[in-house]
DNA sequence: ATGTAAACGAGACGGTACGTCCAGTCTTGAA
DNA sequence: TTCAAGACTGGACGTACCGTCTCGTTTACAT
């Protein structure tokens, strides 16, 4: 027995949470079915584990002991602790922060900035963090995240900016992708670069001089 | 053993790398002195791990082979990793990254912007990589690192913003703190979060976008 | 889950392997009939990689894998790895190592020595050595190999001893089961502790110096 | 650094028990010296756990913990399980089984015999089984059981054989290694093959029976 | 000139976590 | 009811570094 690569679901990023559809009827592979409840009862604990000990604790093996699960098991369906931060933020953190979907673009980046900035700033901006430094040192993480979690949310933001263009409220001309690293960029750096405070006041600010920039006709004050 | 803290150099943030000027003569006490060969032979290598073999390989023992040093000779000087590798960055990396100073505060600005951009998605951006991701496992890294790199950077900045303001070029009534975040912080973002290139041409365009709210009389274009 | 032992055979020793008749044709229990293929596969498997991997490499799932079979199908006839062997040995390797039965207990004896020294030494050995290696840590395992492997031969062996007293070939007094020990357990000897090589001429040479002692009358020279 | 085989004390045998006169005085090497007690402690807890827990129970884990130690130590001194029991049972049971060296001969050997029946089937007896034992899956641990105490001990009582030859006692035409087979095979043959006890009474007949083949003028009683 | 005290290299030490291998158990779907 | 497949918990493996601790040597001030 030497195939190496046993059919990992999404090798490539190691997000593999979502079900993918389970192909029909037909194909059902032979062997003990994958255990749901495990699965769960792992993600549900390295979430926990990021929020409360950081990354520093972050261990397999603390991990694996709060699941009641082994060693194997984790192993069995994620590649490396990055991956394993990774889908345990998708499955129990991500979901909490929604976007709005409001009137005018201007109002709702605003609030939209306003929402990140103080869910960031708080338990969920630790287990990002987390994901973001590990990432650096192991690059199958941060891709996961940029493709599982940042992109995604970067398409979902870009809508909001082309429709606040073709209504007229921003400016037609502005990179979009510039345009979502100067108005997201800064979050993010106060996430991780504790240089102020990461909260609603802040983040409002934030949103109001960046925006200006973006506005048809901003107002000199 | 007798005292405990033996006289690290600024135990508080592990900096130290500066002599701090050698109180004058007298109290140059009896034994060994320090070695300067030795701290700079660490402190390049540190520098040079982290730029070869990323966070991952930048392990203390890697570091003390690299210098022909002892692992004691690192703990002696430098509390932590981080520490350490703050301390490499500044010495050997930070250099590099100096301060323009134009004409005109737009001009000035947009100038550092590319520079920046150009340096940090260079080596120097993965060794400060490096120092963030272990300031979010270790607090007195990512506190040395907003002391003695990031605040007094800022304070610079902001010299340049004021100097705009006063010769009418930017808005008055900017909070110099949120327009530094505006500024720089989509450059950490990108360094930290590959969602696109980090080089000069974006680095342009993104002080045009952010610039432009906060110039006095924008263009509508 | 009712009842936990589901009618192993033999739990006993594990020995099992041979099917014990079948009784006639009533009783024939409902569902899938055992498949004697598989069995026979996997005793087939587990000789082989024990004579080919030796101990190291013997696993119940590189035994499995080998015979094509589930681990649990090997579970469910077996109760421990030392079984398994000892299985495997008795079905594959045992009946190679048959008695002879010439005339003169003497030569009946020196024959046989040479022999099971002969295939001691070999393939044969290298199973039997892992058998009661095992047996070490396993108890099951060695009481498995005394009932079901040595204790019978000793048996045998001790027939022809007590022809060779019949007949005066042999000295009335001698202790049987201690004859016994001085005969064979010098082969076990070398073959677990490689002080000197096992084979015919040396088991030759062993028959000479003990039956020496076991004569009526031995030879001055 | 990459000199994999960093002088470890004997390597093909990993004894390294006895520290080997150090040479002379002058080329103590650099660095902390290596701590006695701590390999004394180890070696002890080897012991102590084999004699308690058997092969089964043997693990380096048990081991380090039982000694306060760090498998790292372990790892760094002994190449393997095997060597690391062999290395207990040469410095803390092998000590214990000293040969007796009284007048003659016959009465030397079946007070040898019997002394080493008695201490075999002991205590002793089991962490010499779990070597042997460790030794059919590792080819160093037999080699360092035979080359640092088989062969000696055969050596030892090969001079009383040569002595009782000598003196007449014995035949001058036996071949020595195999009549040390024939007197010490079947005590490791019971010892890991328990077809009955072990113990100084069956020691005494064997060495009866085996001697009465070696002796000048056999007893035909 | 001779202590004496610190700094240095080397490297052994007790630990923690790693990622892997198997053991032995359990579950599923097919035969 | 048995079988192959294979997922599950769990324990030990051998390795890599951590941060601490001697060692024996080197250096330079203080006597």
């Amino acid at each position: 027995m030497t195939s190496a690569a046993k059919r990992k679901p999404s090798a490539a990023t190691g997000l593999q949470h979502v079900p993918q559809a389970r192909a029909a009827k037909p194909t059902r592979r032979a062997g003990r079915q994958r255990d749901e409840t495990a699965q769960r009862a792992i993600l549900r604990a390295a979430s926990e584990v990021l929020e409360e000990k950081g990354m520093a604790g972050f261990t397999i093996e603390a991990v694996a002991a709060r699941a009641g699960a082994g060693k194997t098991t984790i192993y069995r369906w994620w590649p490396s602790k990055g991956a394993l931060a990774m889908a345990g933020f998708l499955s129990e953190t991500a979901p909490k922060i929604s976007y709005a979907n409001g009137r005018s673009a201007l109002a709702n980046l605003t609030h939209q900035l306003r929402r990140v900035g103080s869910v960031y700033g708080g338990a969920s901006g630790r287990v990002l963090s987390a994901i973001i430094a590990e990432g650096q040192r192991d690059p199958a993480t941060i891709t996961a995240f940029v493709e599982g979690y940042a992109k995604p949310r970067r398409a979902e933001a870009k809508k909001i900016l082309l429709a606040g263009i073709e209504r007229g409220e921003l400016r037609p001309d502005i990179d979009l992708e510039v345009a979502l690293d100067a108005l997201y960029g800064p979050i993010y750096y106060r996430m991780l670069v504790p240089v102020g405070p990461l909260d609603e006041h802040w983040a409002e600010a934030l949103a109001a001089h960046v925006l200006n920039g973006l506005k048809k006709q901003p107002t000199a004050t």
